[in-house]
DNA sequence: CGGTGTCCGTACGGTATCGCACACACTTGC
DNA sequence: GCAAGTGTGTGCGATACCGTACGGACACCG
């Protein structure tokens, strides 16, 4: 059976949560809140204030910046391996950018003032989180160098690494409309470089359902970017790190 | 006389340092050594160790990414407002990053030790350097959103205003070659952009010597970005924002 | 005063992506 | 079985930027 259509029974599926050490855990297991993560549902609107943080297990969450005109840009995904809303407790409270469930799943939640608490008992839990969010900010930093040097289907290919390492199984939820409004381009460029790949025997997709068919294929096919961030989530959280 | 030629004697002139409580300061002040940082300097390589931070005063430091095949990007931009050397407070003790001076001044350094021990007390140094960090995970993100959407023409007004506002003056040394290693663009592509800039009588310019005679105006020809992570360091660093 | 190196301007073909338009295919619901 | 909606493929001119090449202006130095 599918992880991904199995019940959230377990917080530990979260690898931040499975990584926190067991007096810490413990302190934390009665507040967890199990939450159902639909398709496109907003966790967290730019510039709001957050009361909830998230630990993703089986959904993906992208951090997405709307421009004025409408356009928009991924700045960073979050998965079974993070958690959402740093910016609670480093001291902003709110963020610039949205919050978007990409692929739907479930995961947990926890008051702002049980995180805050944590944290502030500057713990395993504070050292974890802080680690936690260089990895996130290596990838934002990737991102930008990625969006400034990098072709739109090499783009594609760390954009599908990138969800399928957050992701159990090899089959991602997805249209081309979605994928465009993550990497900031045109669906129609989108389908150009899905195409390509398809053509290439590495994925295969059809009305909004891809399964990647060669993994290593594409990994040959990416930028430096995605090994970059996946080196770096690797030496910075080594106790979520999969086998 | 230009504040850029005077001596660093003030680490105040460093508006984090000059944000700290004076208990704070005073437990730093005896550790803060002066640090001349010459046009070009690399304060540290991608994947080194800290053993120090670095308060810029009257210097300008770039973060920046560098390619396997030698292009670079830069990810944010560090002044008098911040501080160099993140990752080692965060836990990560490198980042991918190379932070180097993008314009001569001076600054102040300290040990890591000084810095964690302090920082480990859980006290306003954590609490000012973490929110500090969320200012440039906005930059960061803009970035990246920047080199999506936006055409170089408004790309380099975003960067003129950033150097301009962690400088004091308004004239800039720095040759068209290096804003493009900055950008991650063509050097000729800078002169065209800096040309129209010019025509359109915002700045002057004259080998390796910017001058913004409308600062106005740049800041109606940019785009969003700018004003967007401005807003955010003045939110989030209300104790730093200039009058 | 002439040589040399740095910095800037311009030009030209090549290409990736955009903006737009439209056709097709599959699915769902009545 | 038909209509409506959603998701995907394709084509075409426009454009922003790239890679490359070259020439000119200025500064420094012997």
């Amino acid at each position: 059976m599918n992880v991904r259509t199995s019940r959230p029974l377990d917080p530990r599926q979260n690898l931040l949560l499975g990584a926190l050490p067991d007096p810490e855990f413990a302190r934390w297991h009665a507040h967890l809140e199990p939450a159902e993560l639909p398709l496109g549902k907003v966790i967290y609107e730019s510039g709001a204030r957050l009361s909830y943080v998230y630990f993703p297990t089986t959904a993906i969450v992208s951090l997405l910046y709307v421009m004025a005109d409408g356009a928009s840009a991924e700045i960073a995904v979050v998965g079974h391996e993070g958690i959402v809303g740093i910016s609670l407790f480093m001291g902003g409270e709110s963020t610039i950018s949205r919050a978007v469930v990409q692929s739907a799943g479930c995961g947990f939640r926890l008051r702002a003032n049980v995180v805050m608490q944590e944290f502030n008992r500057g713990g395993p839990v504070l050292h974890l989180l802080l680690r936690y969010t260089q990895a996130l900010i290596t990838q934002m930093a990737q991102t930008a160098v990625c969006n400034r040097h990098h072709t739109l289907d090499q783009q594609l290919c760390r954009w599908l690494l990138l969800s399928l390492d957050r992701l159990h199984g090899d089959t991602l939820v997805m249209t081309q409309q979605l994928i465009a409004n993550m990497l900031g381009v045109r669906r129609e460029g989108v389908t150009e470089a899905a195409g390509s790949l398809q053509k290439a025997g590495l994925i295969e997709y059809h009305r909004g359902v891809i399964t990647v068919i060669d993994r290593d294929g594409l990994e040959r096919q990416t930028c430096e970017c995605y090994r970059v961030v996946k080196q770096e989530y690797d030496r910075l959280l080594p106790s979520i790190s999969e086998t």
